[in-house]
DNA sequence: TTTGCCGGATTGTCCGACAATGATACGAGC
DNA sequence: GCTCGTATCATTGTCGGACAATCCGGCAAA
């Protein structure tokens, strides 16, 4: 038989302090917008000095469980934003040498559905959104930067006309991962800015009419063109994303 | 014209320090398993007190930019482990009342695809691991625990022989948010475990033989049975899910 | 080679302190 | 009565220093 033992854990009073205070936050006992007390008043509460607290508070703050609105000294509880988690993700699979190849397969098996989804689901107002990053795309032949936040803003407009939670976070990190090669495209391929325009009106007008398939097929056809696009910029799908 | 002002950025020496550390970490000059300097020697650099560098340390911490090998002292950088950022999203979307059926069609857009990418990619080794883990599902007919850890563990499998780090990542989320429900189907439905180890026995024949499409196909089906076990449970598919 | 022991290094936690700045109450002026 | 400046208080950011626990590395003993 084996003689092995498990390690005998030992927790950390800070970590104990910020686990106490999550697992408030999420089942919901401390609800968001609420302010938590201040800092002296914690430390009476748990029996921990100031500054054990303060190290919680900042782990907690980092998971996005807590946030300081703008200007105010209290800490208040809030729901991670979807930026910062997806940054997340994002800087776990680059620390993770994953690949350009690897980011735009994720994206073909995702995005089309999310496509025809939305053209499922889209309300009124969803559609005024997109129309308008659509035409934000259109009307500006300034910088790469400018274009490239647009075609992402396309995108999420679309996996918000969902309206499904899961698919917009999945795509996310996503986005984030595609953005820098995406710039290299804008700027090496001349024709890259009109197909992309061209993309989005024809997602637009397959969205509009509630066509899944055909919105499907159009997203389809537009995240090929990306990878022609790496190809056509010169870069290589194996390589490794960096900063 | 607006007279809207940019706040004015204020940020504390804690995070400054926890920027500066994590920059260094994310461009690879600190590489992965290297140990930190001491935290008194952290202070002394960066000219602030020790507390301050603590108070970082714990918010890359968090983002499992670093980590403490156990029973070690020192800290030393790390590759935020996917559990861990997984387990960061499915907080979020909880918080974000995240309901049983975005969740199912995340999944059903998402894992499909990934099991016909498996069947194309997967190398001997992953044909051993997908095997030994549907055994694993089909012989305990033990606790609902067991069994529902088995499952997500053949999805893993899968994900992990399409050599595609963003998948794996994407559908990990998924499967936390998906186990507390299936452990009910698993409970409550009799017929659940032999149909899931049905879907398993043709997932791994056509993954072994290579067949995407078939591949593809049963995974639909076997998606498609969750929501019938929805169904038999008698588990709204518009439940916000809770902890 | 393993075991026992020792000193130094490092972390976890505490105490106490202080300046800067939000929050708040209050009175002055329109 | 309402806005505005001001005084007061509350709270955070940061610091200095301290101490016990424990990990590390070396060295001697078995």
């Amino acid at each position: 038989m084996s003689v092995e033992f498990d390690q005998i854990p030992f927790e950390p009073a800070y970590r104990k302090v910020a686990d106490a205070i999550g697992e408030r936050i999420l089942t919901r006992v401390l609800r968001e917008g609420e302010r938590l007390p201040p800092e002296t008043e914690l430390a009476r509460q748990f029996g921990v000095h100031r500054s054990t607290v303060r190290e919680a508070l900042r782990e907690l703050q980092s998971r996005g469980l807590l946030e300081r609105r703008t200007g105010s000294k209290r800490m208040s509880v809030s729901r991670p934003p979807h930026e910062r988690i997806a940054a997340g993700v994002s800087q776990a699979l680059l620390l993770h040498d994953v690949t350009v190849r690897e980011v735009w397969q994720a994206l073909t098996i995702l995005e089309p559905p999310i496509a025809g989804s939305a053209a499922l689901a889209r309300s009124a107002q969803d559609l005024l959104a997109l129309d308008a990053a659509a035409a934000a795309f259109s009307a500006r032949r300034a910088g790469a930067e400018e274009a490239v936040r647009c075609t992402t803003e396309v995108f999420r407009c679309i996996a918000r006309a969902t309206h499904n939670t899961v698919l917009g976070l999945a795509q996310e990190p996503l986005l984030q991962l595609l953005e820098p090669s995406l710039r290299v495209i804008i700027d090496k391929v001349p024709q890259a800015r009109s197909r992309i325009a061209l993309a989005h009106e024809q997602l637009r007008t397959s969205i509009h009419s509630g066509d899944e398939s055909q919105a499907r097929r159009w997203m389809e056809r537009h995240i090929a063109d990306f990878r022609r696009g790496y190809e056509l910029a010169g870069i290589d799908l194996g390589l490794v994303l960096t900063l």
